[in-house]
DNA sequence: TGCATAATAACGA
DNA sequence: TCGTTATTATGCA
């Protein structure tokens, strides 16, 4: 039986949970990559649309990997703008977190920012934390 | 505590 | 559409 091109088997959904298990058991990998590997298109340039996003999460899928952070502030000087907040805005509209790595983006006061469009206490902030926890980082 | 700074949503016209 | 205004996962004086 013939496939959409745009879908994906089930055994490769399969495997993508098992990468997802993998990271949550503290190995580190590059989730981002990983599942790319599997055929599955992340490709930027389909997911933002300006460039100013697309700089923004290609910063992150390039220099912060595993254990590693960085913060609002680092983003703006890799991309050359003070635009914090909006830095914050290209975040919330992340279609892919956990794949692309916007846990890893905390204030440079050290607090947490937000998480999925939440900044008060809120599971989405509680998961942010537990998943910097994970990775050693927290 | 206020202001800067860029993107975006929400309006009206 | 297009201009104006409010809002925002920030940072700094």
């Amino acid at each position: 039986m013939a496939k959409k091109s745009n879908s994906v088997e089930f055994e490769t959904i399969q495997k993508v949970i098992e990468l997802i298990k993998t990271y949550f058991s503290g190995k580190k990998i590059n989730l981002y990559e990983e599942i790319q590997e599997l055929g599955i298109d992340l490709s930027i340039d389909k997911k933002f649309s300006s460039k100013f996003s697309k700089e923004i999460i290609q910063y992150l899928v390039e220099n912060v990997n595993y254990g590693e952070f960085t913060t609002y502030s680092d983003i703006g000087n890799a991309i050359n703008t003070k635009a914090y907040r909006a830095i914050g805005n290209v975040m919330q509209k992340n279609p892919l977190p956990l794949i692309i790595p916007c846990h890893r983006v905390i204030r440079k006061n050290g607090t947490l920012g937000g998480f999925m469009g939440e900044t008060n206490e809120s599971w989405q902030k509680n998961l942010k934390l537990n998943l910097l926890k994970i990775e050693g980082i927290k």
